[in-house]
DNA sequence: AGCACGCCGACT
DNA sequence: GTCGGCGTGCTC
């Protein structure tokens, strides 16, 4: 009997189209868009979402198959989430199944009931209600716990912050309290919550915060520029708070490593509630947990690092993008979207204020502000204690080096650690030579699967290759002469680290890159030991940039900046300008002016003459019309084809193929096949297209219809390709 | 992407 | 004689 319903489902798979099948009779009351379901696709079971419920189908009737089951009892994505999602698989050229199961908690994804969880609750039994002080003399702890119990029952996870778990067990064990599970009701932990003094706003401040909050309602888009300490966080806050008051939810984004617990916190004492936090360290639970929560309305507030964009909301009020300059909102495999242009795109579809913060704004983001399409909002003083450090730069043409610092470096190094204060130093690479090198013939230890050399680490005695994380022990010899005199060539953290450790014998360093802080809080931990003045030499790659303030730091030291200055990267200048003005915003304090330098041998560079003199706003205005001039984002839009194949000549061959589908077209520029910027990467040959336009409009259509005929396209199946829409990254 | 089918080479 | 290599083709 063929069915009188049928449903087009989007099911996680590669293919960029929809399946239909057929609703079996008793399903039919149930299901709608936006739910789950299970079913057969060839020989295997997906959880697939309701896309369309119609009454025909296109497909042959006698090949359709039944859906096997309706997992939800409502639609786990609402309209909104839908249009949105939508919207990306579009922008973004992906399978629209994939971008769903990209924006749904992992739990959901593998199709488990969608639930309240429940959490385990203690309370008295009828024995432990009789129980008087008196009965258990002996036992204080126990008492307290009866007595708190008697008032209401808890959390078993509350309590046992404050019982211990012996005391637990041992009531347990008397009959006098039992476990009971239940909803996780949100209960506040801040119920004797006091609103701490809010600082007074300064008159940027007040404008700004007026500003974002009379945009309440409908879509508006700020860029917050804003240096470091002027008080961004503050006018997110006072922002926050209006939303709030509307009893609207607030979705704020931040970098991945820019979530620190002294933000959460102060988000918590400002507020008083529960935030949900969704990043790289919460689990499954709790992040199924938080969406849930978010979706029916119970937390006001959520911080989360780039997928938490698809969080859904009961009544979103308002989005937040911290440091929206941060490459980490960029996806860089699968659905390769950025969270911030999405973040854009969701404020306007549901009418309501974005903010972008950053002290160094994206050329992006900044072009934008510049054209009038975002409102620009400049906080220029400095609200608090700290003043910006002074750039130089440091001419080391002809100087000898140790440890890749000049003499003059080591004596300045010398005098900051002296007065009692820390100093920072910044090389841009892990291990402790980014190459192992035979004193006899020149023979490199070269990783075989990406052609590139491999970087020695001394502390893990491993030959590391930084493109593909192949690890190799470390050669007794050279393989290519038998000599065995292998030497590092050039300077890595861990060598700067030994470097340092000689130099300045009297003073404790630490090394803060991927591999020191590997472990969750370990980064955390290491900043803590900072702070309390542990160790005064810190030496560290970009992620010492990220997120923390150093007061103590009055001197940082840049080893590498002229490797931006010549890369085949358009974007490196724009990183390295943002790096050295974020780090230069984040050392030093009131009473002491910090100092930056930057070892070049390049100090007549017009861009890095151009930053240390006029800053970053200049620099960055500057750097547009460069852009412009060459024809590069944002002033016209790409999008990169990408394809990988063990030889080289295939992935090349595709991509001409995909190039000769596209006609000569006035506006639309197509460069490539190209090697990409790592031409071989784990054995894979990596070639690349770049279509370019000056119209969005006109490049996205290319594109889409590229794509179809790609699909069809008989080499497609013998290589890896991929879409990438606004790449940011060519390697 | 999976997953099976299918047709050719080195093993118990 | 079979195990298994990865080329090809399909998924409502």
């Amino acid at each position: 009997m063929t069915p009188k319903l049928i449903v087009s489902v989007a099911l996680p798979v590669p293919l960029r189209r929809l399946f239909d099948y057929g609703v079996a009779q008793e399903h039919e009351q149930a299901i709608r868009k936006g739910m789950r379901v299970w079913v057969s696709f060839g020989r295997r079971k997906l959880v697939g979402i309701v896309w369309e419920v119609k009454t025909h189908s296109d497909y042959d009737l006698n090949k359709i198959k039944l859906i096997e089951s309706v997992i939800d009892d409502a639609p786990i994505f609402e309209p909104d989430i839908q249009k949105l999602m939508f919207w990306v698989s579009q922008y973004y050229q992906h399978s629209l199944g994939e971008s769903l199961a990209a924006a749904m908690p992992a739990k959901l994804r593998k199709g488990e009931p969608n639930l309240a969880p429940k959490v385990k609750f203690l309370r008295l039994t009828e024995q432990g209600h009789a129980v008087e002080e008196s009965d258990v003399k002996r036992a204080p702890k126990q008492w307290l716990l009866i007595k708190e119990l008697k008032e209401q029952s808890a959390k078993r996870s509350a309590l046992s912050e404050h019982f211990s778990s012996a005391i637990i067990k041992a009531v347990e064990a008397k009959g006098w309290v039992e476990e009971f599970e239940c909803d996780d009701s949100p209960v506040s932990k801040f119920s004797d919550w006091e609103p701490e003094t809010k600082p007074k706003a300064n008159v940027e401040q007040s404008l700004a915060i007026t500003a974002i909050t009379s945009s309440i309602g409908e879509f508006a888009c700020f860029l917050l520029e804003g240096i470091t300490g002027s008080g961004k966080t503050e006018v997110y806050l006072n922002a926050i708070q209006s939303v709030l008051a509307k009893q609207e939810q607030v979705l704020i984004l931040v970098p991945e490593i820019g979530l620190t617990p002294q933000m959460v916190s102060r988000f918590e004492k400002r507020f008083g509630q529960d935030i949900g936090l969704l990043h790289s360290g919460i689990n499954d639970t709790i992040r199924l947990n938080v969406w849930q929560r978010a979706k029916k309305g119970e937390l006001s507030l959520v911080i989360g690092t780039r997928s938490a964009i698809f969080t859904p909301f009961k009544q979103l009020g308002m989005i937040i993008v911290d440091e929206e300059h941060d490459n980490s909102y960029k996806q860089q495999d699968g659905l390769r979207y950025h969270a911030r242009d999405i973040a854009v795109m969701r404020a306007r579809n549901n009418q309501i204020p974005m903010v972008l913060g950053s002290a160094t704004p994206s050329l992006q983001t900044l072009q934008n502000a510049l054209q009038g399409k975002y409102r620009h909002l400049q906080l220029r003083e400095r609200a608090g204690v700290a003043r910006k450090a002074k750039y130089n730069l440091h001419d080391i043409r002809g100087q000898q080096l140790t440890f890749g610092l000049s003499t003059g470096m080591i004596t300045r190094i010398k005098q900051h650690l002296d007065a009692g204060n820390q100093v920072m130093i910044f090389i841009n690479r892990r291990g402790y030579a980014p190459a192992l090198v035979c004193q006899q013939c020149g023979w490199v230890a070269e990783c075989p699967r990406c052609t590139r050399s491999f970087t020695l680490h001394r502390v893990q005695r491993k030959l590391h290759c930084h493109h593909c994380d192949n690890i190799k022990p470390v050669p007794q010899q050279c393989s290519d002469c038998g000599h065995q005199e292998l030497s590092p060539l050039g300077q890595g953290t861990e060598q700067l680290q030994e470097g340092l450790t000689q130099l300045f014998p009297g003073y404790q360093n630490v090394r803060i890159d991927s591999d020191s802080a590997r472990g969750k809080d370990k980064l955390n931990a290491m900043f803590e030991q900072i702070h309390k003045n542990e160790f005064q030499l810190l030496v560290g790659t970009q992620i010492l940039a990220k997120g923390h303030h150093f007061p103590r730091v009055t001197l940082v030291v840049l080893l590498d900046v002229d490797g931006a200055l010549f890369s085949a990267d358009f974007r490196a200048t724009e990183h390295l300008a943002q790096l050295i003005t974020q780090v230069a915003g984040r050392a030093g304090r009131a009473d002491r002016e910090g100092e930056m330098w930057l070892q070049t041998y390049h100090p007549d560079h017009p861009m890095l003459q151009d930053l240390i003199n006029n800053g970053y706003g200049h620099f960055s205005r500057l750097a547009l019309e460069e852009r412009k001039h060459a024809e590069l984002p944002p002033f016209h839009f790409q999008v990169l084809l990408r394809a990988q194949s063990t030889n080289a000549s295939v992935a090349s061959n595709f991509l001409m193929a995909a190039r000769r589908l596209l006609p000569q077209q006035e506006g639309l520029s197509v460069i490539g096949p190209l090697p990409a910027l790592m031409e071989k990467r784990q054995g894979q040959f990596r070639m690349q297209l770049i279509l370019q336009s000056r119209s969005r409009q006109l490049l996205q259509q290319r594109v889409a219809t590229l794509v179809t005929q790609i699909e069809s396209m008989p080499e497609a199946s013998k290589v890896r390709w991929s879409v990438d829409v606004d790449p940011q990254d060519f390697s």
